[in-house]
DNA sequence: GCCGTTTTCGGCCCGACTGTTTTCAGTCG
């Protein structure tokens, strides 16, 4: 708003960073000082001293100055789709619009259109963009919205102008939460798959209708762009559409370094020509494999693509070897009708042997969880002779899988379990969970889960955090103790896939890497058709940067149950 | 405000679409 392009934008950054980074701004202050702080990357001598400053007096004086200034709420008015600084300045200035409602107001009231460079468009968009802001999920589960985005996707695919399509944007990375879909599509049309897409039954908004890109909000509140370009762009476009924006960032200055450009429509390398000046030279951007190689790196897997040292692995050539999507072998957290899954035993074998695995843990929940019709002792014991019996049929209907027993038990408060030590030891996968008693303090909960992890029957902690993406925090734990914990007691840690957990999440798994821990990727099915979880756990993982040695039911039966306690 | 195997000063990613404009600024991704 003060004509200022670049101290905002390192402000921005240093932002970023901090919410990223793995330790507290506060303990690296306290530990070394405003020079500590300079350490990271990012955070100059300016930005130290104001977090120096916040954190001695609880205040930013320059920070107070500029609010004065502008008494505005930018960050609710800039989330008004087509509002940004120069016209919430503007709209300050003229009318003494502070925030989303007074805009309303002023927009009702016909005062916006009056306003130099707004117009009667400009206010119909101010409405418009505020009924969206209203109805407005924010950022969706990547799990709740997929299923839609491939059938539109299939859609899309079938519309005979379209020679090629691909799904980019965060989707293609398996962001666990989406803000929007972006769509890439060859085409020698662009025209007519423009008219299509705008056309589409389920599109309730157009924001933009251009030649080659264009944008829509459909009925469910979710925004979808495409943008279609010509063949020889394909790679190039992958990339850029495929984000993320820091990533692209980053290989953009990689190409600047060189003294090339990087857009989405290729590689480019400037000529002089005396009779026409400079021109740029297309030499790659045909496939996202030869931009990389022509920028000098290794290719980089999309779920990597975050700018979180990835390009300086690729430069190194120290990239890890992905886990790949078909390397599960066994699920090790499964839910049967025995608690509060929907079908039985035999069942969800046979379903998972459909998906292509070779064994399933069957880990129902224990007594104290009672809402679920959890197992006591009795109950177990009895599951697993079931268990040994349909092991027994299916090798005499010559039927190649097997069926491990196992739990998903219950932490108490004190980190004790619903279950005896001796029924626990018959199990071929135990595995502990949080469940209740999720308001105890940080030092209380890491207690109670490093206790869980000294049992030497536990072989697993199942979801970790127990957080519920975009409804539930994660418990608030010490996990540079539950990770070294977890190292000498040999206990795995659980990336769970469900949708709706993926617990682990991604910063914590490269976090918990670190300390050379091993992994279960586990569906956490409670129906036969859930198995097809597991890809979004195994995406979790590559998000992770996990390879497929660290995952321990990417091994046979015999040769995963030799990894556990 | 940050940063530096081209620089401690002078850069900072790049292009499409829109609206209000007669050539472009603002916004977005």
């Amino acid at each position: 708003m003060q004509d200022e392009p670049f101290r905002p934008r390192a402000y921005e950054r240093a932002s970023e960073i901090a919410s990223s980074h793995s330790a507290d701004f506060r303990e690296i202050y306290e530990k070394g000082g405003a020079k500590a702080l300079m350490e990271i990357p990012s955070i100059g001598r300016g930005i130290a001293e104001k977090i120096e400053e916040y954190i001695k007096t609880g205040r930013i004086r320059e920070y107070e100055a500029l609010k004065k200034k502008y008494p505005v709420d930018i960050a609710g008015l800039t989330a008004v789709e087509g509002i940004g600084p120069k016209a919430i300045k503007t709209l300050w200035q003229k009318l003494k619009i502070q925030n989303v409602a007074d805009l309303e107001k002023a927009a009702r009231a016909g005062k916006i259109a009056g306003i130099a460079r707004f117009g009667k468009k400009s206010e119909d968009k101010i409405f418009k963009g505020i009924e969206f802001l209203k109805l407005s999920h924010g950022r969706f589960r990547l799990g709740d919205i997929l299923p839609y985005v491939r059938a539109l996707e299939l859609e899309l695919k079938s519309v005979k102008e379209v020679d090629e399509l691909v799904v980019a944007g965060s989707i293609r990375r398996w962001k666990e939460t989406v803000g929007d879909v972006d769509i890439l599509a060859v085409s020698r049309k662009p025209k007519a798959v423009m008219e299509y897409f705008v056309g589409m039954k389920d599109v309730a908004n157009v924001y933009a209708h251009g030649e080659t890109k264009s944008a829509v909000k459909m009925n469910n509140g979710l925004d979808v762009d495409i943008r279609v370009v010509p063949r020889e762009s394909f790679g190039a476009a992958l990339n850029y559409f495929t984000g993320s924006k820091d990533h692209n960032v980053a290989l953009r200055e990689i190409a600047i370094k060189k003294g090339w450009k990087l857009n989405e429509y290729g590689l480019y390398k400037s000529q002089k020509s005396k009779a026409e000046g400079q021109k740029w030279k297309m030499i790659a951007g045909r496939t996202e494999d030869e931009l990389y190689e022509k920028l000098g790196i290794a290719y980089i897997e999309p779920e990597m693509r975050e700018n979180a040292g990835e390009i300086e692995a690729a430069r190194n050539n120290q990239l890890p070897n992905l886990i790949g999507y078909g390397d599960l072998r066994g699920d090790l957290q499964t839910h049967t009708d025995w608690t509060d899954g929907k079908h039985s035993i035999r069942e969800m074998a046979l379903a998972a042997k459909e998906a292509g695995l070779e064994y399933i843990a069957i880990t129902d929940h224990t007594k104290t969880l009672a809402m679920t019709g959890g197992s006591d002792e009795k109950k177990l014991l009895k599951q697993i002779a079931e268990i040994k019996k349909i092991n027994q049929e299916f090798e005499a209907e010559g039927i190649k899988f097997r069926i491990l027993t196992g739990a998903e038990v219950n932490i108490m408060p004190d980190g004790k379990l619903d279950i005896t030590d001796e029924v626990l030891a018959d199990l071929d996968v135990a595995g502990a969970a949080i469940h209740m008693n999720l308001k105890l303090s940080p030092a209380e909960q890491t207690k109670r889960i490093v206790r869980a992890m000294e049992n030497p029957n536990i072989d697993i902690i199942f979801h970790l955090t127990d957080r519920i993406i975009n409804r539930r925090e994660a418990l608030p734990l010490d996990l540079e103790t539950i990770f070294k914990t977890a190292k000498i007691t040999g206990t795995i840690l659980e990336i769970d896939a469900y949708p709706e957990r993926l617990d682990l999440k991604d910063e914590h798994i490269r976090e918990a890497k670190k300390f050379g821990i091993k992994f279960a990727i586990d569906s956490d099915a409670h129906a036969k058709d859930q198995f097809r979880f597991l890809e979004f756990g195994i995406a979790q993982a590559r998000r992770g940067w996990v390879e497929k040695g660290e995952v321990i039911n990417t091994r046979s039966a015999e040769g995963m149950l030799k990894m556990l306690k």
